[in-house]
DNA sequence: GTAGGGTTAG
């Protein structure tokens, strides 16, 4: 039979588009029978449809049986099984064809190249590319986009930048590969730089490099860099995908700009579990618990089953709150659905996390012994849970555990350790551990760990130590380390290193009026009235911004939140009466209102009433009105606790002869029997 | 015909 051209054309436009063996077969026979390989349909396109079939075999044995293999058919099997994701057998061919001496071109080489980079086999790629530079293809553009993208993968930015540097052409995509390679490697500032540079040499993105660009901009503190990135998009007319538009609500979620990344994701046409997660750890991260369940419950509604990734950003809103009943429920929902939670690390890490930081430390830690492996982080979190709740003994045990595992120990294991230390008055330990931190580990202590340390001396007493060692820290000393030594010289009345570390305090410009308070504190109780004027004077010129505390307490299954003076609550009557009658009762137990903690310039008695109606006091009325005798009382508070509220809870626990659990931005308070767990220090 | 990406969590 003799193939007519126009037929030969239609066969040629069929293979290209044919998934269908049978068909292809078919093709094939015709085209033996005919003997057209040499002028018409060649053996590659008959490999390459094969290919598409995802029929391997069948390419091979076509492959096998052709009498002449030339660099083309060559090039379709590695591209074939490059498609195919099959790198080794990519690798294998090549070798094969290396050493049947078939000269190699472009494609070849960047087909190999590629392959090593799927199996980060560095060396190899290296190999491959100093026989395509022998070879002539040096300064080939495929090939050099495929030997910087083998650097970027493995994590070699430097020797990729130098490969970069030398091409003599370069196009979006070795720009891109850069650029994604750069916001990859944490050096979201040089990415920004290298997109600029490509603009100059007359390139604009495309939305690959888009994407790269919006995670730098995600990745770094400048907000005008991400508004003016956005608006680029839009002038330019970019058409943005959802994966780009999920992209920039993460971005301005990163920024706290959670108002924006919601009406970008109300605008999105095609939300998938991606999307909508994406927007639940937005709000979970910034602090917007309700509205993070809110958007789980709707994403329900809209037929959507929540991911692992949304299901713990939910529970990361519960933990903030103090929520544990819906977290539980939401520990149930992930138990009915079968999820493991020992299959995913971090899921099992974070429910410890929220049945630690809900207050139900038995909880998290049959978790803990439940988890089958271990990592770094699941350590990090299980010390701290017990650092929280003062258990700091019990943190140092666990600690040793996880040396005995051969877990190196990294610098948020040392925080939490020190931190742990220091809420529990493990004065010897904490300096002990810092060292061997610095001399065993090598770890340089950062700011976080000084600040831990110096409270844990403060608060006992060694006010002089605690200072000596702020002078021998190598970073500068901030705000948390001076009020760390403050708060140990307010207790201990050290007042000549009070003033000093007051006056720093002062001088670093506090954006807190909880930290202001504690200043007034400080020379209230050094006596110095004119100081305590002059901080009063500081306050309301400075336009502070006055971050809202509030305060959560859940009661028969609902939480209820209350901000300071909360007259807008139905029973806040109620509350001022149960608040009042337990004051009478503890005025006569010895109780005398610290009236500094409050910084408004009025009549003593309306200090008293002012501190009456401090949100913790509220919750705990409000608890008290509405539970039964003897239950336990745990409120959330977002700021720390008042020092008045401190010691007016341990009169209340007598009182009311309940156990009251007060966990606020830094630790747990379990008040009983008039004690605080925390010793006396808040 | 061969090169670059794929968003979310402890």
């Amino acid at each position: 039979m003799l193939l007519e051209k126009w037929f030969l054309k239609d066969l040629k436009y069929f293979l290209l588009t044919c998934k269908d063996r049978v068909s292809i077969s078919k093709v094939h026979a015709v085209v033996i029978t005919s003997g057209i390989f040499s002028n018409g349909i060649s053996p590659c396109q008959l490999i390459t449809s094969y290919f598409r079939t995802a029929d391997r075999n069948f390419a091979h044995t076509l492959f096998d049986s052709l009498p002449k293999r030339g660099i083309n058919s060559w090039n379709a099997m590695l591209i074939g099984y490059s498609r195919g994701n099959d790198p080794l057998e990519v690798i294998n061919l090549y070798k094969q064809m290396r050493l049947e001496r078939v000269k190699p071109d472009s494609s070849t080489f960047t087909v190999a190249i590629k392959a090593c980079t799927s199996l980060m086999d560095i060396n190899s790629g290296k190999e491959i590319w100093k026989n395509a530079v022998e070879c002539g293809y040096g300064d080939d553009i495929f090939v050099g986009s495929s030997v910087l993208n083998l650097y970027a993968k493995c994590g070699k930015m430097d020797e990729a930048m130098g490969v970069f540097e030398k091409m003599s052409k370069r196009d979006v995509v070795s720009w891109s590969t850069m650029i994604t390679g750069l916001v990859k490697s944490g050096k979201a500032r040089e990415a920004i730089n290298l997109y600029r540079r490509m603009q100059k040499e007359g390139l604009e993105g495309d939305g690959v490099v888009m994407l790269a660009l919006i995670q730098a901009c995600a990745n770094i503190e400048d907000l005008k860099m991400a508004y003016s990135l956005h608006a680029y998009m839009i002038r330019r007319g970019f058409h943005m995908d959802g994966v780009a538009q999920t992209s920039l609500i993460d971005m301005y979620a990163k920024y706290g700009k959670v108002d924006i990344a919601c009406s970008l994701f109300r605008t999105m046409s095609y939300k998938n579990v991606v999307s909508w997660s994406t927007l639940i750890s937005g709000y979970a991260r910034n602090g917007y618990a309700g509205n993070a369940l809110q958007l789980l419950i709707e994403m329900q509604s809209c037929g959507f089953e929540p991911d692992l990734v949304s299901l713990v950003s939910a529970l990361l809103a519960c933990s903030q709150v103090g929520f544990p009943l819906l977290g539980r429920e939401i520990h149930g929902y992930i138990v009915r659905r079968r999820l493991d939670v020992n299959q995913n690390q971090v899921l099992g890490t974070t429910l410890i996390d929220m049945y630690a930081k809900c207050g139900l430390l038995s909880r998290a830690h049959v978790l803990y012994k439940r988890m089958s492996s271990d990592d770094i982080i699941l350590w990090n979190t299980i010390i701290a849970s017990y650092g929280i709740h003062g258990q700091g003994e019990e943190a140092l045990s666990i600690f040793h555990q996880m040396i005995e595992t051969d877990t190196k120990p990294d610098h948020v294991t040392f925080a939490s350790l020190l931190s742990a230390m220091s809420h529990s008055g493990l004065v010897d330990e904490g300096r002990y551990w810092f060292d061997v931190m610095i001399k065993e580990y090598k770890i340089q202590p950062m700011e976080k760990h000084y600040v831990s340390l110096i409270d844990l001396l403060a608060r006992a007493g060694r006010v002089e130590e605690a200072r000596s060692l702020i002078g021998s820290m190598e970073c500068e000393p901030g705000i948390a380390v001076w009020v760390a030594l403050l708060s140990g010289c307010i207790n201990h009345k050290k007042f000549s290193i009070g003033e000093l570390a007051a006056n720093k305090v002062l001088e670093l410009n506090p954006n807190s009026p909880g930290i202001y308070a504690l200043v007034s504190n400080f020379f209230a109780t050094a006596k110095k009235w004119d100081e305590v004027a002059m901080v009063r004077k500081i306050m309301k010129t400075g336009g502070m911004k006055k971050f809202p505390g509030y305060s959560v307490v859940e009661v028969n299954g609902k939480l209820h939140a209350f901000v300071v003076e909360d007259k807008s609550h139905p029973q806040y009557g109620e509350i001022m009466g149960i608040l009042e009658e337990m004051e009478n009762e503890m005025r006569d137990m010895g109780y005398v209102p610290k009236t500094e903690f409050v910084l408004h310039n009025v009549e003593e008695e309306v200090k008293v009433q002012m501190l009456r109606n401090h949100s913790e006091r509220l919750a705990i009325g409000f608890g008290i009105l509405n539970t039964g005798n003897g239950t336990r009382l745990v409120i959330t508070k977002n700021l720390r606790v008042c020092g008045d509220c401190h010691e007016a809870i341990k009169f209340i626990s007598v009182i009311v002869k309940r156990e009251i659990i007060v966990r606020d931005m830094k630790r747990f308070h379990h008040f009983k029997n008039g004690r605080c767990s925390c010793g006396d220090y808040w």
